[in-house]
DNA sequence: CTTGTCACTATGATTATCATAGTTACGATG
DNA sequence: CATCGTAACTATGATAATCATAGTGACAAG
């Protein structure tokens, strides 16, 4: 391809988040981030991107402020991948995404009963199902005020992935 | 590229958003078609992606069951591209983009004073900023609730990509 | 001193994307 | 009736991003 047209200086702002967000290897990264994966192999693991595609992407995500690469321990060098509080605002956006996904992406019964992915209140205990607001308390949702519980589906996904 | 990954089986919700939304052609032209912007030349235009692209992209769009292809007229035939309801339930996804890139994408004062899109609930009239739920009467943001008002640059953008 | 782990980088084949130009179907203008 | 204009595309060739695979550097363990 020839380079693709910028839009990073566009003044619409789904321009300017289409930039980054824009692409499945990064919205793949910041799923497992969110996830808690926070390490290259793990994430190229379960993502099944290879390692020079997640290398690149981390480094563009690192350039734009929404991940840290973070030094845990020195001999020998081993590195994580911490979401900032730029990275951990894209809650929503992926937030977002699993709601549609699970009202409209899967077969019925696909998952066994219930969705891919369960979430719960914290605060409340209530499920959220796809709600962008509690239907306990009627709080919006966000970051970290949620519990994730993947389906048996999922988890097994995930396990054959990660060997 | 080789063929890249298939994520359209995937059990996790986010992976299978990222089929489709993972695309930077696919964001654009969901936000125009949100925007109101329904014909092929009209998107191509404000987008600046090529016919090509964005034919393709219409077509996978059509396939996925978020847009619908509708003659407006017969003679000549002439088309326009609807957002289906799977269509219409993204707004969740480009609305919490916007949200963020509110928050961290421009400069300050970039966009003059004020966000680069202004966002009026319509049921109570407050501006809603950049929530998902409205600061005025506490209602969650729906499709179709919020009527948008874009910036001055905003505005001028557009109007020098759209002749 | 070989094997293993983590975090990458290098290489080459394949394919998507862009810019530009061309096509089809018609209506309107001169 | 020949040309011009518009909408909605399709065709072509150059460029660049992606994938699979293999390899590197730093160390630790056996």
């Amino acid at each position: 391809m020839p380079k693709r047209a910028d839009l990073s200086d566009t003044f619409c702002p789904v321009g300017r988040s289409a930039e980054l967000l824009g692409d499945r290897a990064v919205l793949l990264i910041l799923r497992d981030l969110f996830f808690g994966r926070r390490r290259f192999e793990a994430i190229a693991a379960n993502t099944g991107l290879g390692p020079q595609l997640v290398s690149a992407r981390l480094k563009l995500m690192e350039r734009e402020g929404v991940v840290e690469r973070h030094a845990y321990q020195e001999r020998p060098p081993r590195h994580e991948y911490r979401l900032t509080a730029k990275g951990k605002d894209l809650f929503d956006v992926l937030y977002a995404m699993r709601n549609w996904a699970e009202r409209w992406a899967y077969a019925e019964g696909e998952t066994g009963a219930g969705p891919a992915m369960r979430y719960v209140h914290r605060a409340c205990g209530t499920d959220v199902g796809t709600s962008t607001v509690c239907p306990g308390c009627g709080e919006p949702l966000r970051y970290g005020d949620l519990k994730g519980e993947p389906s048996e589906a999922l988890r097994a996904e995930q396990a054959a992935r990660t060997g």
